[in-house]
DNA sequence: CAATAATAGTTGACTTGTTAACTAATCTGG
DNA sequence: CCAGATTAGTTAACAAGTCAACTATTATTG
């Protein structure tokens, strides 16, 4: 019988077990799993984007966002500019050696994605991801209904 | 189209959220969610068990457990004994103030199970556990063939 | 039966995230 | 046009977890 409670048990295994995938190979790069994150989404969303973007679609605080930037800037992966438009914001962009370790930071991404599919059919992938979408709308509009 | 990043994305999203929810009402009673945690494992599963069944129930690490008891410890709501028959383990224990609280706390966690649930049915429910279940395991046994 | 391995817990250093409070720039309505 | 509200980002303090290395027992086995 499937206990309500072990969703969190498997959300929280998942999350831990990619988590550690993901260091473990990108650590020869000198990276973290934080700082992969946002290399692989500005190699797949775009070369080029503001700050709160990455907040909003990451789903991740400013202070998180803030401080990896400071490490991956350091690294030499990604760049601050300031918008002249709008000059309280930045425009993050990929340096040329971000592009170059590109392709090897989106195999492990995808060799993780391939590993949590395993066995699992396309019908049913999509089907679960509906599910959990209307899950973490549940949470989400209940956080909404807090704020107003 | 469902993109598997979103797995991670609602995971995240639904974990803190809920620890969102559980920490705001439980701090009413002064416990974090990570305490409510183990004392809703103690109250649903047993009253007394050893520490290494929390690690393992609850899927956290050993020192995370052995923090958290200290200060569940410290406020009185549980004990811990020295094994009488296993002089490196310790049982745990509930107090009476646990129980008075217990529910309360129990109250709280089933709220946040209602809202996970809400607009699905017990049959698409437990398809959803089963699928989690099974890519959970993808990634407990590629840590295990990665052990051995 | 003694040496070695395994197990239960703790401690320390770190990772990755959070919220709250702040600065600086931009927007808006009277 | 300017006072107050909003927005982008940073900093500080904290939450909750991780792994690695340690102590103190208990189990195993040669």
């Amino acid at each position: 019988m499937a206990e309500i409670r072990d969703i969190w048990l498997h959300a929280h295994n998942m999350i831990r077990s990619a988590r550690g995938i993901i260091n473990s190979n990108l650590s020869p790069l000198g990276l973290s799993s934080a700082e992969g994150n946002i290399l692989m989404h500005l190699m797949t969303q775009g070369p080029e984007m503001g700050q709160d973007q990455l907040v909003e679609q990451l789903d991740v605080s400013k202070p998180a966002i803030s401080r990896t930037l400071n490490s991956l800037e350091a690294k030499g992966y990604v760049t601050r500019r300031r918008d002249p438009n709008d000059r309280r914001a930045h425009r993050i962009q990929m340096t040329g050696k971000a592009l170059e370790i590109g392709p090897a930071v989106e195999q492990v991404y995808n060799q993780v994605y391939t590993l949590a599919m395993k066995g699992i059919s396309q019908e049913e992938f999509d089907y679960f991801v509906q599910l959990f979408a209307r899950m973490s709308e549940n949470f989400a509009s209940e956080q909404a209904e807090k704020l107003r």
